[in-house]
DNA sequence: ACCTGAACACCGTTCAAGT
DNA sequence: ACCTGAACACCGTTCAAGT
């Protein structure tokens, strides 16, 4: 039969070795040459369905930012500053366990098709502010939420903070309600 | 003479050269043979000096933490508030003029030498921190004032958030007198 | 001590050729 | 249409040999 040539749903098969191979070891032991390997496939097979090991790695990325829409979706609290405040605690518990597939979504050097993925995920963040009764401006509210969850991610993963593993989302409450609440009319 | 031999200096050389070409095409157009392509050496002149290609990258990144801690230690302002606001729009206006060196720092497979290099640099918006009359303990603060900062840039850089080019400054001023204003006691 | 030249294993990408 | 085999230019790293 096709068993050695024809393989079923090869670019599914890549984007997904691709992410495991990301997540394990970080996207710079991505090669194209090991990923063919592993999926059984000449090394030039993968080309035929992606531009090359940007596009592949842009694909899993994209991945990555419906897992991380997802995870922000499901965020639930008793009131709208909870709901917030738990989104934030999801975001930053994403990139806590994905660091690697976080760090390739946000890579700098894939500006533009970053910019096009992030904003959906953003929309649930946005979302949630809107919910909340503010006192600043709602779009400074959004950036600034989503800066600071962004950056306690960033930074954590980077290993620039680090918190002990019995009080990282108690913390991680405090920090963000602290901003929560210097957003809020009234503490 | 020893003017093809010997060459004046040749890890400053390197260090020097490795920086021109992050900030100018990023830590990926890095390579162990173009650098010494540059510095007109030949291919394996660098391992004399250097481990090897992240131990280069590595020194690289340590400079710019040194020029980070700079930017901060220069911010000045009124008041202890202002202060701390305006050392947080410097770091961001550092992320934006050194975008791919911001970057290399802050990558986060370099973990270990990061974790100390940051600290230094962090230090200066600690001690500003302490400058500020404060209704949340002193550590959560700092995180979240660096937290805030970081995140800011990050995106930024990324290219998720966008600012147009007049109101860059002014936003920032706002989006971290919200953060400062929800720490203080009395806003 | 510092550097060169040559070598090795590896990678990204292309392309003619096969089915 | 999808894949292979072979090829090309390039890279990171090592090491014996030169001064």
């Amino acid at each position: 039969m096709t068993e050695h040539y024809h393989h079923a749903d090869l670019p599914r098969r890549l984007r997904t070795v691709t992410r495991a191979v990301v997540e394990e070891e970080g996207s710079a032991a991505v090669t194209i040459a090991r990923i063919a390997r592993e999926c059984g496939v000449s090394v030039a097979a993968p080309y035929r369905h992606f531009a090359g090991k940007e596009a592949l790695l842009g694909a899993v990325a994209a991945d990555g930012f419906d897992a991380l829409r997802e995870a922000l979706t499901a965020a639930d609290g008793a009131t709208p500053t909870e709901r917030l405040v738990a989104a934030g605690v999801a975001y930053v518990d994403f990139a806590t366990t994905h660091p690697h597939l976080f760090e390739l979504m946000f890579r700098a050097e894939r500006r533009e098709r970053q910019s096009a993925a992030g904003p959906p995920a953003l929309e649930a963040l946005a979302t949630l502010v809107n919910d909340v009764p503010l006192r600043v401006p709602t779009d400074v509210a959004v950036r600034t939420t989503w800066g600071l969850a962004h950056g306690l991610a960033m930074l954590r993963i980077g290993g620039m903070l680090t918190f002990t593993r019995e009080d990282t989302a108690e913390r991680l409450r405090a920090e963000l309600t602290a901003l929560v609440e210097g957003i809020a009319p009234d503490r």
